[in-house]
DNA sequence: CGCGAACTTGATGTAACTCAAGGCGAGTGG
DNA sequence: CCACTCGCCTTGAGTTACATCAAGTTCGCG
């Protein structure tokens, strides 16, 4: 029923590194299982720690931060290949909840195995900690948009970004991919109210940049994108995996 | 002349992991030397590679991230026990540049012994590891921070957070530590503009909370400054080391 | 058909920005 | 020793990007 690592569907669809014969038999042993969920389940809840950690096979979610005063800050908006749960890996509690926001399957790992990552494979000790590299560079791109870029800017910024992902999973069709996230999501990513990020996105399809409708979003001008996105270019290297 | 990792300051005074023997001899080696720089050199590079890591021994610096339009955002306030160039260790390059903003003393490791420390020592990888979780963690709340938060707020977690910090690595005296940093810092890792930076401390200065003076922080009214914050208290779990 | 969730749009308010000017201490040079 | 500059902090005045408030629309669903 389960899929086999050695047919993993996300390094054949997407541009990820190859793995050896040997990490293959021990990813083989270190997945306990497989998860579906449907769209608005809990996956991992802050303060709390977990039993699992998650590699995500198909589908989309959030990971979120919640205020103590209640207001929400969107963390990353979660593709395939993103792994969930190292910080209840690691430390004693997450610091911010994942849920889906789509149907979505997850490969499934046991907390307690993950020393053994480190002690009988290195190689995979050190994908996941190139994949916690990888995400504290993102975060600290995001951490820049939020503080210093104006509205418009922060909204190119993010969709520019999430087409790269995107495309980088050859989730990409007619320059069009799917997102089914609400506005308030945006919002919360950006640290702007719903009603400017509406205004906003309005703004950005009357240019002609991008359309976003019915959870896809729809790339009508890459260079206009990439311009008021003003970001350096993420190279395109293979992306680790666990 | 060089410090000896067995006679490692940092785990003296800070409350951090202990080190088994064989942790200590590998550390002996993988420790390539001591670097000693003046306030305002800069230690690494955004967008370029680097052939050393470094882990901060004593004094202060910034870790900043640059936009192409030029407009800056601090990363973080790097303290004694920091690991700088995880990114140029295991990416092509670095997201951020760090520069010192006090007298600083830097063990040196090399880029390229990265990886004996996972294959031959598993123990110091997971340390690693832990150590970048808790980075994303950190980054997680700071990105709560600037994207929901009000000014008010953003500058009392700011200094709640340095405080905890600062006193977890034994440096605060008198409920006062060092922080040889510019308002124009502050401002600019909370995303606020230095004049509204300059009138918000001025507010706090005015309700008592704390003071900020000739580079040294002292609080005033502790639990003031809590709720100020108002963030899930740290767990004072010893910190991992490299 | 009524209801709720999400999106849209206009009007109004305000937190934070920019501009501008002055103070203060440290360093420099005549 | 004083005059000058320079970096940093401070404060007031005016502006604006973004927030909040308040409707209204659309659409799927029980």
């Amino acid at each position: 029923m389960a899929i086999d690592c050695a047919a993993c569907p996300l390094r054949r669809r997407g541009n990820f590194e190859a793995f050896s014969d040997k990490e293959i038999a021990f990813m083989r042993k270190f997945k306990t299982g497989e998860m579906q969920v449907d769209p608005g389940t809990l996956i991992l809840s802050q303060g709390l720690s977990s039993a699992h950690l998650f590699t995500v096979l198909s589908g989309t979610g959030l990971r979120y931060r919640t205020l103590p005063s209640g207001e929400r800050q969107v963390i990353q908006f979660v593709m395939p290949g993103d792994f969930l749960g190292l910080q209840a890996g690691v430390m004693h509690e997450m610091g911010h909840s994942a849920e889906a926001t789509s149907d979505m399957v997850l490969c499934v790992f046991n907390r307690g195995d993950l020393w053994s990552l480190f002690k009988s494979m290195p190689e995979r000790g050190y994908a996941l900690t190139h994949l916690a590299a990888i995400q504290e560079h993102f975060l600290g791109d995001a951490l820049a948009t939020v503080g210093q870029r104006p509205a418009y800017e922060k909204v190119g910024w993010a969709v520019h970004n999430l087409y790269q992902r995107a495309a980088n999973l050859g989730l990409v069709r007619n320059d069009a991919f799917d997102f089914p996230f609400r506005q308030q999501d945006l919002a919360d990513a950006l640290g702007l109210s719903l009603v400017h990020t509406n205004k906003t996105l309005a703004k950005l399809r009357a240019n002609g940049v991008f359309l976003w409708r019915d959870g896809r979003i729809t790339v009508y001008d890459q260079s206009a994108l990439s311009k008021i996105a003003d970001c350096d270019a993420i190279p395109r290297q293979p992306l680790p995996l666990i």
